[in-house]
DNA sequence: GTCTATATCCGGATAGAC
DNA sequence: GTCTATCCGGATATAGAC
């Protein structure tokens, strides 16, 4: 689309890739073929960047809980996990765990910016579990707070560890989740 | 005890808080009090020191599964627990959520090491669950193995989520795992 | 075993021409 | 909006004196 939407699609590639401390100007640089000089044009620094990432993340979940609050429990939860499923697909894992391992070497405002999108995505995923209790489709005994807690986890977890036990062990894991709650 | 120990510990210490990426050769040497050279004598190169690290790990994972082999399921998991307990206490996640987000950084042998200790600690707590489940101490429908994998996706995942959202996350989750498993 | 000194490379960032 | 050229700091790593 834009030189500057390229820019943020390639730098989430790699982040959810390599990391955010090992993804450099240099590597957007090759993947897009403009020089590094150009980037600072889009975006004066790797904090501004990062930030303009997180900040597609978080318009992208606002959209994903926004646009089907009125079907069913079951469908929105395995829209939810299909995010999940397509960085598995590429290799990656989820952005809110890979930049919690490197939070510490980051600016304050890309922390503050990163706990606003985990804040997100837990309360949407409760709103969710909890509509699906009230409604029936959904069994479990845990308030839907703590539920998304373990079910987020649960999924982070799985795109990090399956990288080192088996890809299979992910799938494995949303699939447990899933009877887990429907059954 | 030694330089060479001292330096793991420091350097465990920076790749639980900031990641293996973030840290140097110089803030191992400004911890230590040492110059950068002289930790170039016990470890060649960062790989090197990196293996160090997650050769201690494994070593540190194997007494853990051996030394109780023999007392209760209960208490077996709960010491498994106090490791990641011990993590959240000083503000770290634990290695192989650090390591698993930077893992395609890393040469080939850091990785193999990596994979190496996931795999001691999953087929470690498999055992547990596995006897608990016998002895009826434990009662989950999964098999051990898939129980195993929920447990540390849950666990991992709690050290890096509860960074973003509370500290008392970490405790919730660990409380309702425990919970789970033993009513 | 630790030091000083240095090599080499790569990171983010800026200035100014086009 | 992209380029060339350049700065500066920090990274891993090596050589050789003590």
């Amino acid at each position: 689309m834009s030189t500057r939407s390229d820019i943020i699609n390639i730098a989430n590639e790699l982040v959810l890739s390599k990391g955010y401390n090992a993804f450099s100007f240099a590597d957007i640089s090759k993947n897009l073929g403009i020089k590094k000089a150009s980037i600072h044009y889009h975006f004066p620094s790797k904090t501004t960047l990062g930030q303009a990432l997180i900040a597609q993340h978080i318009q992208e979940a606002n959209v994903l809980f926004e646009k089907n609050k009125n079907k069913k429990p079951i469908l929105r939860i395995q829209d939810f996990f299909s995010i999940y499923e397509s960085r598995k697909l590429a290799g990656q894992v989820c952005l809110v765990g890979s930049l919690a391992t490197d939070l510490y070497t980051m600016e304050q405002v890309i922390q503050d910016d990163i706990k606003n999108l985990a804040s997100i995505i837990l309360s949407g995923l409760t709103d969710i579990l909890e509509d699906g209790k009230s409604s029936g489709d959904f069994q479990f005994k845990e308030d839907p707070r703590t539920k998304a807690l373990m079910i987020t986890t649960n999924l982070l977890g799985a795109l990090q560890v399956s990288r080192l036990t088996a890809d299979q062990d992910f799938y494995q894991i949303k699939q447990t989740i899933l009877e887990n709650i429907t059954s």
